[in-house]
DNA sequence: CACATCTTTTGACAAATGTCAGCATATAGT
DNA sequence: ACTATATGCTGACATTTGTCAAAAGATGTG
């Protein structure tokens, strides 16, 4: 401005005025670059530059409305079928299956801070569709938000962590963050139970039951279900679980086709929410995505622990199929 | 999706979620137009049509972040020496008086629906700056968001009333209108206060008063003052005000240098908020730009009125210097 | 069912944007 | 003061995006 700045010195702070001014007649004011450089008095490849930075930083932010995806037809026939707040649905595309997973994380990214209130206080659960989730949040800052983590941690062949999920989504949300220093499940009830005693445990799990909002994917009872792959549950375990009529998994616990938590030997050994906390809360957003997460879906939904849906139009479909 | 929809057919709603996809691929996957075309199975001149159609009906969203316009230095000077709760300074361009104040405009409108929750009732005042907020902010959708008419009504010259900036406000936040079906100003006191107390008036003056954030601009006590041209107060009246020390306009009545309103004739004869109302609001937002608002809106800040400033760089500098 | 009238799609061309190697200017070290 | 090094800027070229008139597909009507 004024002061013409024709070369922005080296790292001086106000040289990224040069940037947003740039950045500002681009994407506000509608000026193309030969434009702005003009304007400007440098030459387009600086405009370019300068607007990567910006891009860069953060300064821009691109994205679709969320109406689009809980107001179109789809969305709207899950969400009367299964009686929810509202449904997101995502188009699959032509990607492969991990493409449609992180659309579907994309889209609750982009949902999740237009639900987020000031003082709200957010659950995050764990698993992989979780992770995406809170990696593609864009940086936002809503005051007073507070997230906690809902399950303990466990090292997994992934390499992401209950903490880091939270702890990340956290970072994006400009929130505090409130981590469960202990693992998912323990391998004895005993010592399970002398952890929750544990004053700083204690506190944590405090924290967490006063939460009024939250996040969570559904698992699967199948093949490959990650309960098992993640080391939470034995072999052994899941085939007892089925047997007893499990249909899904909601934080870490089993629950039927009918939503009901199966009471069994592991709730003893773990760490974590319990699933009737989830029942009061604000919005249960459930994200998930592909034909084995259907039933889980429903389960979950039937349980009454869902306000929120998001997930892609195929699924949706099954879904509705299913229903 | 599963059903290929090779050419989309005529006004189909379905049909638009090839452009929704295409989108998608653009904006979020980062594909190219001859990729995503190569993906659907259109050509590429199709795909730009698909991505103008998303951006025609606002399925995209471009924001800078306000966090850029809070962050940086003058924001933050701003904000310290007049004991803000936060300010947003916009770069003032090279461009007219004129682009200056839509750029502050469009600034108000992009950091507002972020200040909002659920619940709010925002007041509106009235004024070209106002307008012009009313018109730039994007669409949005709070939940139990309602917009209050902080002042009647004037018919202008410039063609748009105070029903017209409240009423797109509120069109644009999603929220519930509650219009001021009265004049600004009327030419007998005795009327003005049958008219208060007429019950359609009544009833909307009373849902002013629950207002808990406001949006407002400063008017000067200059020579083409907004209020005198707009016909709320005469050239005698200004001249009256000014004798008696008025510094600026705020909602149509005359406020000194320290913000302490200036009793007169015309408060009798108005019909809108009075200032003590807006005294212990959550939020006061004050948007203006100009040298000749630089007293008036430091005046409007000492009376406590403001929480929140939107302005030009050039304006914020001066202001700065003025304290 | 043929015709008129729309809307959607397309290919060829024009314009805008992105890339990158090399040059110019600032900062740091001696 | 004089280099060495880092950082920002530029022009020429490559790629991507936007435009527009004409063709092809839908829809409505006698």
């Amino acid at each position: 401005m004024a002061t013409a700045t024709r070369r922005r010195t080296v790292g001086q702070v106000s040289g990224e005025s040069i940037v947003i001014e740039a950045a500002w007649m681009y994407y506000h004011d509608g000026l193309n670059q030969s434009e702005i450089a003009k304007l400007l008095q440098v030459s387009r490849a600086t405009v370019v530059n300068y607007l990567a930075e910006a891009r860069e930083r953060g300064y821009i932010r691109i994205s679709l409305s969320p109406d689009v995806f809980t107001s179109h037809q789809l969305a709207q026939d899950l969400r009367e079928a299964f009686n929810l707040q509202a449904a997101y649905v995502v188009p699959g595309g032509i990607g492969s299956p991990e493409d449609t997973l992180l659309r579907v994380a994309r889209g609750a990214a982009e949902w999740l801070p237009s639900l987020l209130h000031s003082g709200d206080r957010l659950g995050v659960a764990w698993g992989r569709t979780v992770y995406e989730v809170a990696e593609a949040v864009q940086k936002t800052r809503i005051d007073h938000v507070t997230v906690s983590q809902l399950v303990g941690s466990m090292s997994t062949p992934y390499g992401f962590t209950a903490e880091i999920c939270s702890a990340h989504m956290a970072l994006n949300l400009g929130a505090k963050c409130i981590n469960l220093h202990a693992p998912a499940v323990l391998s004895d009830p005993d010592l399970a139970a002398r952890l929750r005693d544990e004053p700083i445990i204690h506190a944590q799990l405090e924290a967490l039951s006063h939460c009024n909002k939250a996040i969570f994917a559904a698992g699967s009872c199948g093949a490959n279900s990650h309960i098992v792959s993640s080391g939470v549950a034995s072999e052994a375990d899941l085939k007892w679980y089925v047997e007893q009529g499990a249909t899904g998994v909601l934080c870490g616990r089993f629950i039927d086709a009918a939503g009901k938590p199966i009471p069994g030997a592991l709730d003893d050994r773990m760490i974590g929410v319990e699933l009737d906390k989830l029942l009061t809360l604000d919005m249960g957003m459930l994200v998930s995505e592909g034909s084995d997460k259907v039933a889980p879906m429903c389960a979950a939904i039937a349980g009454g622990f869902v306000s929120h849906v998001v997930t892609s139009d195929v699924t949706a479909a099954e879904m509705l199929k299913q229903a």
